[in-house]
RNA sequence: UCUCUAGUAGCUCAGUCGGUUAGAGCGGCGGACUGUUAAUCCGUAGGUCGUAGGUUCAAGUCCUACCUGGAGAGCCA
């Protein structure tokens, strides 16, 4: 007999069918003349209730079916007698694929702390909430592809191993095959990287943002979806050393256009969640609830399901910077004097800042635009009035920056009068100067944070417990 | 990296002003129970109190350093 998923058994079973299910003992529940066993084999979040007589069965095996213990269990389904399920399976036959000794297997029957579950990632996969994490975090990534396919975009592998830092995105991780203790030295005593692998410095990258212009150019519109490493001694629930980013760009798109993707991708994957994966957002939203339980009525945050469908439902707020820096200088929060940090034009925006502009002042994603040139990145479209460029940041609540884009300097004279002022080394980047040089054309790009997005949708806390296995500072496990 | 905070049984925690033999629930194990829903009931085992120093007649409790976790900040996605 073939093994059936329980997902399917539990949609389109029918009573007085004979099947075979397979998966890993979730709870036994037992009395004197019959047991009953959750049954889940990670195709759904919902268990298959597995009735076995215990007369029918050797004491030996019935001892062997603990929490965590692999069963493959053949039998009739039945109308369920007990509520809490429709259907339910009795057990003729029941094989011990794995045992899992009970006095040992970490994974109990009971609430397990976030912390705890961290430790022991290798796991985690088989509670319900990390199984419906990671159910929904493949189906993101899904849907990311599915968005851009049907949008024309060519999905373009850029490198992960890079000789350029110009980026300046943050503190790169350097890769090399030299021996740490003895690495060839130059007469001047430097480290003599044209010994190296490569024949030179090379990093893991930190964003392909510039190698992908180089195919938007040409292919129309890419986008990139990979792995990104920052070395940032970075300790908060928003960021990883290795995390995975989603990048495209467009060619012919100016700001607004890039601002009007960005909306509409974001929309289209939490559309596509609501769609697929309501079972597990159901679980998600419930279990958040009995965490908000315990906090005062106003802190309360909205239900996940609820708070999808209004991000889905509503038009982001879109306004410039400077417009926002007046709305926070006129907020009775600056007049009370609540913000730590000052308030000024030209300022970076604070944590603070942007959360009260998402939080409390509009209640809704916020897209920012033409920041002051001096905080952002090099390439950027220089505006008119000299002093901002192009830049466009999405704010989503709780979880602040999930984009960050912009359009790109196009005119090769002002971006490399620009990378002069910046430091950059123009000499080193004549590759991508070279798109300025033959056939530039207005263009515009964008990076969605993977993970953050997926806390969002997710409704999780923490960045470290929506990939599977967290790179942080003095933390590389499995 | 900075600020705050925590580390006691497999897990989640309590442990009062420093005082004698270290506490509970869950989980495990043994038993009971005719259909359970993280079942219930009875019994039982389980501890180098993060590590190293120090103060004290006496330290789980106070002090210092370090390690690890958590929350927030910075940096950013």
């Amino acid at each position: 007999m073939k093994r059936i998923k329980i997902k399917e058994l539990l949609k389109s079973g029918k009573a007085g069918e004979s099947v075979v299910a397979k998966g890993w003992v979730r709870t036994k529940r037992g009395s004197k003349n019959v047991f009953f066993i959750a049954l889940n084999d990670g195709s759904t979040i919902n268990n298959l209730q597995v009735v076995v007589d215990v007369n029918n069965f050797e004491d030996a095996l019935l001892r062997e079916i603990n929490t965590g213990a692999a069963l493959s269990v053949s039998g009739k389904l039945v109308e369920s007698a007990g509520s809490g399920q429709n259907i339910e399976l009795v057990a003729d036959q029941v094989e011990l694929l794995g045992a899992a000794d009970p006095e040992k297997y970490p994974i109990q029957p009971k609430k397990h702390s976030m912390e705890f579950l961290r430790e022991n990632a290798h796991l985690r996969f088989r509670t319900n909430t990390f199984s419906a994490v990671f159910r929904i975090r493949h189906a993101m990534a899904f849907a990311i592809h599915k968005y851009f396919n049907e949008k024309g975009f060519n999905y373009l592998h850029t490198p992960i191993i890079t000789a350029s830092d110009a980026e300046g995105a943050g503190q790169m991780f350097r890769v090399t095959t030299l021996d740490a203790k003895n690495p060839p030295l130059t007469e001047d005593g430097a480290v003599d990287f044209s010994q190296d692998f490569f024949g030179k410095p090379t990093n893991l990258t930190v964003s392909g943002q510039l190698e992908g212009e180089l195919g938007a150019l040409a292919l129309g519109e890419i986008y990139t979806f990979g792995p990104t490493f920052r070395a940032e001694n970075s300790n908060t629930t928003r960021h990883l050393a290795e995390f995975w980013m989603i990048e495209p760009e467009m060619a012919f798109y100016d700001l607004k256009d890039n601002m009007d993707l960005a909306e509409e991708f974001l929309k289209y994957l939490i559309k596509y969640a609501l769609e697929n994966c309501m079972d597990d957002l159901q679980f998600l939203a419930k279990r958040l609830q009995e965490e908000e339980k315990d906090k005062p009525q106003d802190q309360r945050s909205m239900d996940l399901i609820e708070k999808l469908n209004f991000v889905l439902n509503n038009d982001f707020i879109r306004l410039t910077y400077t417009e926002a820096i007046d709305i926070l200088k006129n907020s009775p929060y600056y007049k009370k004097k609540k913000f730590q940090f000052p308030v000024e034009w030209g300022i970076d925006l604070q944590s603070e800042h942007e959360r009260y502009l998402v939080e409390k002042h509009f209640k809704c994603p916020v897209i920012l635009t033409n920041y002051p040139k001096d905080i952002k990145a090099f390439y950027m479209k220089q505006n008119d009035d000299g002093k901002t460029v192009g830049a466009m940041d999405v704010l989503f609540p709780q979880i602040g920056e999930i984009i960050g884009g912009s359009q790109r300097e196009e005119n090769l004279e002002k971006l490399e009068t620009r990378m002069r002022e910046m430091h950059i080394p123009v000499e080193e980047m004549d590759w991508y100067l070279d798109t300025r040089r033959f056939g530039s054309v207005v263009h515009s790009g964008f990076g969605l944070g993977f993970e953050r997005f997926i806390l969002f949708v997710t409704g999780m806390g923490n960045i470290r417990d929506v990939i599977p296995f967290a790179r942080t500072p003095k933390n590389a496990e499995f």
